[in-house]
DNA sequence: CCAGTGTGCTTGCTCTAGTTAGCAAAATGC
DNA sequence: GCATTTTGCTAACTAGAGCAAGCACACTGG
């Protein structure tokens, strides 16, 4: 999955260079946006430095793009989280569910097996059908 | 708005340790799971580090919670990363499994909110509306 | 021609995330 | 009773994120 992430740190600071020029704005202004360095945002764009989640959320905010989207690109983020509107969808749902426990997920799995007779694997489907690169 | 960071982290260590005594899992054996050295993971518990992002992917696989919950503990996400996917998913995911009888229907979703102690009326939503159009 | 202001970038520096080595206390076994 | 292992934790350290200060180059315009 992450192979280089340095590579992907290119790409990452290529889209945010490019999201701020787009704006018309120069590293000063971008940084006193966002409150971060100006030096730092060079290094940034330039691949130079891999910027944290916060940060990210900073220029999220000032790029006017969602911060899921860089954190994607930063590779912190699965590209879409969760397929559904499948049979394996209830299995996926009560697995996602961050409100219940480990224990509380294996019991309700537990009890929809006993219900729909069956012992399906779950399987990690893979809807890729959003990637916002356009620029070809 | 005024987010506090330690607070946060506080909650979010307490989730840590909950989910993975609920795995009966050890420190050393979620280190050994996840690729963290099991004094960081002790700090992190108890609120004295902050793990950047990478980490808590890593931990969100290693505790089968989704990475975007853990975000949002972190406060690096916003409430809401995916529309759809939480707390209705899995009435929804239920209500519309055609194994499922609509006892089977009833007891489940039941259960479901005796775990998560969500009194939230059952909405008669058919298919999930999943016109998820990403904002950008 | 040289002051002023804008751009992006380089250089040191601080601070902290995350590591390895090692500790005291509890459990298990002889 | 005492070894051994396993538990969580502390201490000392390294690497790198992120910062303030300052540089070189381009533009104005006087």
């Amino acid at each position: 999955m992450n192979r280089n992430p340095l590579a992907d740190l290119g790409n990452l600071g290529d889209y945010l260079r490019e999201q701020r020029e787009s704006h018309k704005l120069s590293l000063r202004q971008l940084s006193d946006l966002v409150g971060v360095s100006n030096p730092y945002l060079s290094q940034i764009e330039r691949g130079l430095k891999k910027p944290s989640a916060e940060i990210l959320q900073q220029l999220a905010k000032g790029l006017q793009v969602s911060a899921e989207s860089l954190y994607v690109r930063a590779g912190i983020l699965e590209d879409r989280p969760v397929p559904d509107t499948e049979a394996t969808t209830v299995r996926t749902a009560i697995a996602a569910d961050p409100d219940l426990t480990q224990r509380q997920r294996d019991a309700l799995i537990d009890i929809y097996e006993s219900f729909v007779g069956a012992a399906k694997p779950v399987r990690p489907k893979r809807t890729a059908t959003r990637t916002t690169t356009t620029k070809e």
